[in-house]
Order: C-alpha cells, then structure tokens, then sequence
DNA sequence: CGTAAATGGAGATGATTCCTCCACTTCTCT
DNA sequence: AGAGAAGTGGAGGAATCATCTCCATTTACG
C-alpha cells in the first residue's frame, strides 16, 4: 500500500548517493528506496512535527521500516540527516539578506523567507526554534546563524529604519510566535502567517504614519472554530 | 509522600462544599482532600498543561489516584470542573475592559490582563487558544468571549486609536503567539511574553512617531540556549 | 464503638513506540 | 542463466506509559 507521492516544496534536492560501510555504492533499488525514504521524512516531518513515528514514515515512503532501520542506526540518525540540510537552508537565508541594497527591504525580506519556510515545515520549526531536539547539531548552527543575523539587525538599524531595541534572540521568538499562529490556522489558511508577520513588521519600525496592509482578511469566527486542531 | 504545597495566585477561590449523588454532605476529611485535588489540579495543570497524568496530581495533592476517581467520573471531569471556573475569569476581564474609560486604554489592559492570565497557566492557554480539548464547553464560552471582545476592539476603533484591520479572531491569535513565546522563555524568565506584547501593540496603533519602551530587556544568547525546553 | 464512608496504590487493561529478526525477493556479476 | 550477496517487509518482542478498578485497611462520626 504505497502513499509515496513524489517531490516537495523547492527546498528538496536529491541527496548524493550513498555508500555502503565498506565503501560499496549501494544496489541500485537500495539507492531508490532510500530517496524515497529520505524525501517521505522530510514531508513527514513537515507536515507533522518530528515527534511522528518511523512506522508513519515508511508507510508514507512505501518500503517497511526494516528497510529504514537498514539505512539508518535509528531515529535520532534520520532527523539528523533530514534536517541538516534545512538548516543550512536558514542560515542562506539570512546571509543572501545582507546582499539586498536598502537595509529595511534585506530585513523584511529575511524574515519572510524563514517565516516561509518555518510555516512550510513543523518538523524545521520543532528542532531550530523550540530546541529539546538534536540540541549539539543545532546549537552548531545556530553559532552560524546568530552573527547573519545580528548584521541584518544591525545594518537596519544604523540605517534609522528598525527601532533600536531589537537584538538577535528576538528573531527565534518572533518566528515562533508565527509558528504558533501557522500552527492553529493552517488547517484552514496556509498563510495566515503573513498576516502577523505584517503587523510585527510595524512593529519593529521605528516609526510610521499609517497601518500597513495586511496581506491576509482576519479569519472569521467559523473559521477559526473550524481550525481548531 | 505529601507534596501539597498550598495556594495559588489571585485566580483561586475555595470551591463551594459538594454533596454526594444522595445529597448528603461529604465527610470532612472527604471534603478536604477534594479542595486538595481541585487545587492541586489547578497548580499541575498551570504549570504542566493539560496532558499531565492523573497519577502527577494525586501526587501533588498527596492523596491517591483512587481517591480522585472517587470524586471525578474521569479524567474529562476534573479537566472541566478547572477550567469552567478560569474560562469564566478571562469573560469578566474583557467585560471589564469596557468599563474603563479611554479605549486604547481600556484594550491595553485587556491584552495584558489576559495575557498574564494565559502566562501563568498554560493549561488555559491549552484549553481556550489551542481548542482541541473539551470542544462544547469551550465553544460554549468563546460565544460569550466574542461578543466582549468584539465591544473592546470596536470602541478604541472608533475612537480612533486601533488599527481598522483588526478583527476578533486576532485576539486569540495574538495570544497564542504570545503563549509560544511564554513557552519558550519561561524557564528563564517569566515575563517575556510583557516584551512581545508591547511590541504588538505598537503594531496595533494606528500610528506612531516612536517605538513604547519595551519592558523586558532581550534575552541573552546564553539565556535563549538555556531555556530551551 | 459500631458502621458506613473514604482511602491508597498495586496492578489489570489497553495503547503506543522503537527496533529486531528472518523467510523471502531482487539485484548483480560472472 | 544462475549462484550468491544484498536487500526487503512487516509481524511481533520489549519497554513504556496512562487510565481506571478493586479491595483490604483506615478514618470519621452519631
């Protein structure tokens, strides 16, 4: 009963193939099945959270979980391998934001690009943003993402454009307020997000004459109601 | 191994005494352990939300989980019997609200009463933002919620003070994400949530020429790392 | 002090998850 | 083509964990 179901969102890109202990390239239906594997985890995860079972995952991918056990030692080794490439992913993000002329502009940009891929991806938001998993990897990465980070922040501040006391950990807590908000709605609106991403943003200017628009209506009473997980 | 530790915040008020299914009046000592339990429970379920066991709050209330059962059919029960009595509090917040005499005034003491409400018991924050538990009752208590809200967003809208776009359904949103954030920070300060909350309501105005003075400083790189869960 | 009420907490019951194991299938290489 | 190595699926062992029942014992109270 396969439910393998072909590629995800732009950020998948095949993994190089892998090699046996002994330096064997894998068989040829083993490489397959572990593609498959490989890109059933990461829409697995995405859609609900790290905390899913292996079970779930081979079933998603089509092969049994004895195939999984095969390729990886254990649970904790698949996450691993899913997510360092989407990490990686974030702290592009944040460098290609300091190349963008007006600093303000490079700001918004960021922050709609990781808020983009947070929404896209629960099992992204579980290990980069709430910690508790995987804690020595990320906390690597995050010693790389805090100083991209810290120059956009900066540059928009020296520009006059981002008030003054905003620092580096309000990031993370920003996009996990959002993360919260694309939690409870996206059964009913994926990008509700934009929304409160929107008004953060006029939060975080130093000053402004009118609202900016919102990019998304309100949900209504029913909806939200209906969204209730 | 008693654990019972005492009171709560200003949230707790003694149940009235309950009669069995006969009429009668409990037995003293039967009465007492019941306070233990409904105190107890508000504490654990505060603290640890509400998918703690029963076991966790017979022992917090040093009493038996079957003298829990005695009281409460089942889980479900207990869970009700809480946070009938909290939900109610949150409804006289915003009814209050309204009470006060500037608008803007009025809407900024009703985000931050609840927000301290929804900060200190995150089994509210489960049971009235994130849905999904007890589903009637809750219901039942947002059609009295909404219409409170809908006056106190309303009133600072035509005075003028709060943005046009804004909706009741962002209320609870705006909680919820302040709720993550509470979260997130919380083993290490308890207060957080007070800095995202200023923030957004800087967002929330129609205009402004300068950003409010946040009341939280920023956490820390070292502190954010620590409180991770 | 006798009796009805109340109690605690071990354990029955039922989920759920991770991971192992091996009879069987599929590739690859000569 | 056929032997042997590599790979596979998925039932089920082992561990955990939560809800709720049961009853020998303790406690309150007229």
């Amino acid at each position: 009963m396969a439910v393998y179901s072909g590629g995800m969102s732009r950020r998948t890109s095949p993994s190089p193939p892998a090699a046996d202990a002994s330096g064997r390239p894998l068989r040829a239906d083993a490489e397959r099945n572990r593609q498959r594997i490989i890109t059933a985890a990461q829409e697995v995860f995405a859609q609900r959270g790290i905390e899913v079972t292996l079970d779930d995952i081979a079933h998603h991918a089509g092969v049994g979980v004895g195939t999984i056990y095969r390729r990886f030692a254990n649970r904790e080794e698949l996450v691993e391998a899913i997510f360092d490439k989407e990490i990686q992913r974030v702290i592009e993000l944040a460098e290609e934001a300091l190349t963008r002329e007006d600093p303000w502009d490079g700001l918004v940009h960021f922050f709609t690009a990781a808020g983009q891929d947070f929404a896209e991806d629960r099992g992204l938001r579980e290990v980069l943003l709430v910690g508790s998993h995987g804690k020595d990897r990320v906390a690597a990465a995050r010693d790389r993402l805090t100083p991209a980070i810290n120059a956009v922040l900066e540059r928009a501040q020296r520009h006059g454009s981002l008030r003054d006391d905003i620092e580096v950990t309000d990031f993370p807590l920003i996009q996990i307020m959002l993360g919260a908000a694309t939690q409870r709605t996206k059964a009913v609106s994926q990008d509700m997000w934009q929304r409160y991403l929107t008004l953060i943003l006029d939060a975080l200017r130093t000053s402004r004459e009118r609202p900016t628009a919102l990019p998304q209506p309100a949900l209504s009473q029913e909806e939200f109601d209906r969204a209730a997980p």
